[in-house]
DNA sequence: AGTATCCTGTGATTTGCATCACATGAATTG
DNA sequence: CAATTCATGTGATGCAAATCACAGGATACT
């Protein structure tokens, strides 16, 4: 194994705290595979009980229902991982994996990644943190879904993208998903997406530069999204 | 410690693979406690760590919105516990603990709850798969809450709820949770059960007796569970 | 450059269900 | 056992948002 694979390799947050030989062992037990954009790579309800490691690229999971809508469960980036809970539970797949640009991963088999859990205390513990923080986001979401309206929603999701831009001292939104990637995140459609959008930008909240959405007030957004104060008129 | 007790603690999942001095051991390190019915636990929010193994009784999860609605997160009984979540990542608790009954739990300082984790592989691997159990059925939920109506989440919340009486050779809910019970885990209004409730019997897809629910057909309730097919006089 | 595909904005319509409002019944408690 | 307190059934009303239906931009494709 080369040495600029086993850099790539470490920068994954399983393994960083692994040995070189640890994990070129690792890599000898398993294989690589490049996906392209959009490719399907993982189908839910298949029986594989791979672990797949990002080493380049990222992807998203994402849930189909019987009537076609899509609900959209996360992102994984480069130096993330994704498959572990079949790999531990040996259950089916709870989700469906889509590269979202072209992808390098690398395809552990599941007995193998146990033996990283039985043998690496600090990998385990990454790997507990790492379903502890799923399981909190989870919950927030269900708390949402189950107490907020569609567009206090995509309020909220909006300011779950939202980040400080340290250069324009802003606080912004780049790039900007689209207003079907953002209602299929707020479990909504995608216009009322499109009026909260217009409605915010109309209310001076929000100001749309291309794929840039900068948030002019975030205080104002962070207060609609608990009271329901809201109809447009109250906004201006 | 006396032999009962220890036959008591051994039959808690996150114990049941050590030894007898380990557990001996470990609760010398903890403190026990009693909570009488209704009691509240643990408060969201709160800063401690600790995590709580079950040892007589049973416990829900629930969580409040500022609205006051009330969301159930699910319900952990005998043999046991919670709490991991804060002992793993050190965050905050993510929801609040209430005793259904009279409940005695051994209160576990988070650094002893770790020791278990570096030192006890069967134990880590129980945790593992516990928390992948509650991020499958968490994924569950938030596909329900988004692709399906109030109406179709109590269809599901009542089959998850059914199970085959061996005795009485049927499909029944015993006991039926109150109507403000199921609405709280459907995320819907206790009217709506009510509704979902007779409407169900009227079409004699199920029929109540006392605290007992028959299922009489399970069949077209998983049906109706996917197909909106269903307005009352369809049912009939 | 021209066509096809995807994204966006907005009006009109429909519907699902939360909410309010009681009335009756069951179960708990002083 | 009378008296609250909690559980259940159902009608009426209102509103949030899904859905349908286009039209005009923006992008990508070859």
């Amino acid at each position: 194994m080369n040495q600029e694979i086993l850099e790539k390799l470490s920068r994954v947050r399983l393994l960083e705290d692994m040995s070189a030989e640890a994990i070129s062992s690792l890599e000898k037990r398993s294989h690589w595979r490049r996906y392209t954009r959009d490719e399907q790579i993982l189908d839910r309800d298949s029986p594989s009980r791979d672990v797949f490691l990002i080493v380049e690229g990222s992807v998203e999971v994402v849930n189909y229902s019987i009537s076609g809508r899509e609900v959209a469960f996360g992102h994984v980036s480069e130096g993330g991982y994704f498959g572990e809970l079949s790999a531990i539970d040996g259950g089916r797949r709870s989700a469906n994996i889509i590269a979202v640009e072209s992808s390098l991963l690398l395809v552990v088999p599941p007995d193998i990644f146990t033996d990283i859990l039985t043998q690496s205390p600090p990998a385990t513990m990454q790997v507990l943190r790492r379903l502890a923080h799923i399981i909190r986001t989870a919950d927030d979401r269900i708390m949402d879904l189950s107490t907020l309206k569609a567009v206090q929603r995509v309020y909220v999701e909006l300011l779950r993208l939202t980040e400080f831009d340290e250069k324009a001292e802003r606080d912004l939104i780049r790039p900007l998903p689209t207003q079907r990637d953002l209602a299929r995140r707020a479990s909504t459609s995608r216009e009322t997406v499109a009026r909260v959008l217009g409605q915010l930008t109309r209310a001076e909240v929000v100001e749309r530069k291309g794929r840039t959405l900068f948030i002019l007030d975030k205080e104002r957004m962070m207060d609609m999204t608990d009271a329901m104060e809201g109809d447009e008129e109250s906004l201006r």
